[in-house]
RNA sequence: GGCGAGUUGGCGGAGUGGUGACGCAACGGAUUGCAAAUCCGUGUACAGGAGUUCGAUUCUCCUACUCGCCUCCA
């Protein structure tokens, strides 16, 4: 089946052809452990993790790598100010996001390199690159020479002369240019660094990327993933550094930014306080399924706005089908819903599909397409496994309340025994000849014991 | 200020140069002691203006508005 990305390099949509279809090669940049993901980086994660999943149902083998970005100011600052060592702090961190993204759904990646792991190849990258004239050393610094790079920008759509109009640039006294930016930068006796040509530091931000990608994907792939929030700078400064470094023209085939995420119609933020992360959303007792159904409930390069709306409906819809696909077995993923993904990674036209498949009640279909798009595994997950709840006895005095009710036809005891059902969380369904009761999600046994 | 994305019915959200996607909600009907659930059915949405066209929601241009990035926050 073909598949079709948007390219955020050519500005369009494209047919994907691997470089190598034996294994197919992407990098995604992953998040800068200081403290719990927030919703808004469950956001990539999720999208490519969508993308990882779907390649590889068409290919044989996929390389997928997300990067740890475990040296950082922010980090630094944390250190800093809890008094512990910035070793523990992102270890612990690191964890925190793999169990986050875990509890979401999310496949972790083949290789999750770690920056601080890489020191030696940011180093040797960046002596290369001052080797070939691309980058100069200063006052402990190591700088990119933007200007160097003709194609600086393209990626972003902007060019250098602007940006220096806008006047939104650090200048520095070490830089021979505004826009030049920092490969390297010297640690003082408190800060982490290492030892390289240019005197005890630590990296930049952007050389990670460039040095991890080329070391374990080599110096051109496939797929170059993450936020669009990283498209300028932090990816327009990775292909000048790496493609600048690999003498090659191009870092990736193909570019993929997904937009932002909203709450409630505005941006999240800790000023609005409408901030929160993921671990929040769990605790509050919102399963992961339901998280990952909204995301994918709209198209990756659209805003999404995450609302309380939302996350009832992506409930009700998915214990619905939980309901179906239970006593069903798993059956094939269909074309459609496949096509769907295969085009630009339309889940929202993929979920269609699946309401498709609910609608016609093929339980085994619908299992396979809910598995494929991660909110199903080997079994209905508990928080929405119908309860087994044993109903029975209460189910025989209800048909006899309500036998002698339709002989008297006084309903009054049968409907105040109706409205305690109801309230204990049990979903009443009669029919012409009996009755049939269900514990509900919200089923309270408790409240069943004050029951005749 | 620069760059970019977007504006589809009550809400969410795909898609298309020409027969009202889909989900939720609503409404009508069947069923029901009454409800619920279920089933059947109903709705003439494509920001505004101009242009291209036999025909535009879909293409082009302009306007308005929203949002994002450029700045530690994805």
């Amino acid at each position: 089946m073909d598949i079709h990305l948007y390219n955020t390099a050519t500005r369009s949509k494209e047919l994907f052809a691997p470089l190598d279809p034996e294994n197919v090669r992407m990098y995604v940049c992953g998040p800068t452990v200081y403290d719990r993901a927030h919703l808004g980086n469950a956001r990539p994660v999720l999208v490519f993790d969508i993308l990882y999943r779907l390649l590889k149902t068409q290919y044989p083998h996929v390389t997928y790598v997300r990067n740890f970005t475990d040296v950082d100011d922010k980090i630094n600052a944390r250190a800093a100010e809890s008094g512990r060592s910035i070793g523990e702090i992102t270890a612990e961190t690191s964890q925190w996001f793999l169990d986050d993204m875990g509890a979401i759904g999310a496949l972790e990646p083949d290789h999750m390199p770690r920056a601080t792991a890489y020191i030696a190849e940011m180093v040797e990258m960046i002596e290369g690159l001052i080797d070939g004239g691309f980058a100069y050393a200063k006052e402990g610094h190591a700088l990119f020479r933007v200007r160097e790079y003709a194609r600086y920008g393209k990626l972003s759509g902007r060019s250098v002369d602007d940006m220096i109009a806008g006047a939104r640039v650090e200048v520095a006294p070490y830089k021979e240019d505004p826009m030049d930016f920092v490969l390297w930068k010297p640690s003082d006796a408190q800060t982490p660094g290492w030892d390289s040509p240019w005197g005890r530091g630590r990296p930049g931000w952007h050389i990670e990327c460039s040095a991890m990608a080329k070391a374990l994907l080599g110096p051109q792939f496939d797929i170059h993933g993450g936020g669009n929030d990283l498209m300028f700078p932090h990816h327009e400064n990775e292909i000048a550094q790496s493609c600048c470094a690999n003498g090659t023209d191009r870092m990736a085939n193909v570019w993929m930014h997904n937009e932002m995420l909203q709450v409630e119609g505005k941006k999240m933020s800790k000023s609005l306080g409408n901030f929160f992360t993921v671990r929040d959303l769990l605790e509050q007792g919102v399963p992961g399924e339901v998280i990952r159904f909204v995301m994918l409930s709209t198209h990756y390069r659209k805003p999404m706005d995450w609302t309380e709306k939302k996350r009832e409906e992506a409930e009700a819809t998915l214990r619905k089908w939980y309901a179906q696909v239970e006593g069903a077995n798993e059956g094939k993923v269909t074309e459609a819903v496949t096509t769907a993904l295969a085009d630009d990674l339309n889940t929202p036209q993929a979920i269609v599909e699946l309401h498709q498949l609910s609608q016609k009640g093929d339980g085994s279909a619908l299992w396979a397409a809910m598995r494929l798009l991660g909110v199903m595994g080997d079994a209905v997950p508990g928080w929405a496994a119908v309860s087994d709840a044993d109903l029975s006895a209460y189910e025989a005095a209800f048909s006899s309340v309500r036998a002698d009710a339709m002989q008297t036809k006084d309903f009054s005891k049968l409907d105040a025994m109706k409205q305690m059902l109801i309230a204990a969380g049990v979903e009443v369904k009669m029919r012409k000849d009996g009755v049939d009761l269900v514990a509900g999600p919200s089923f309270d046994p408790v409240k069943l014991e004050s029951m005749p």
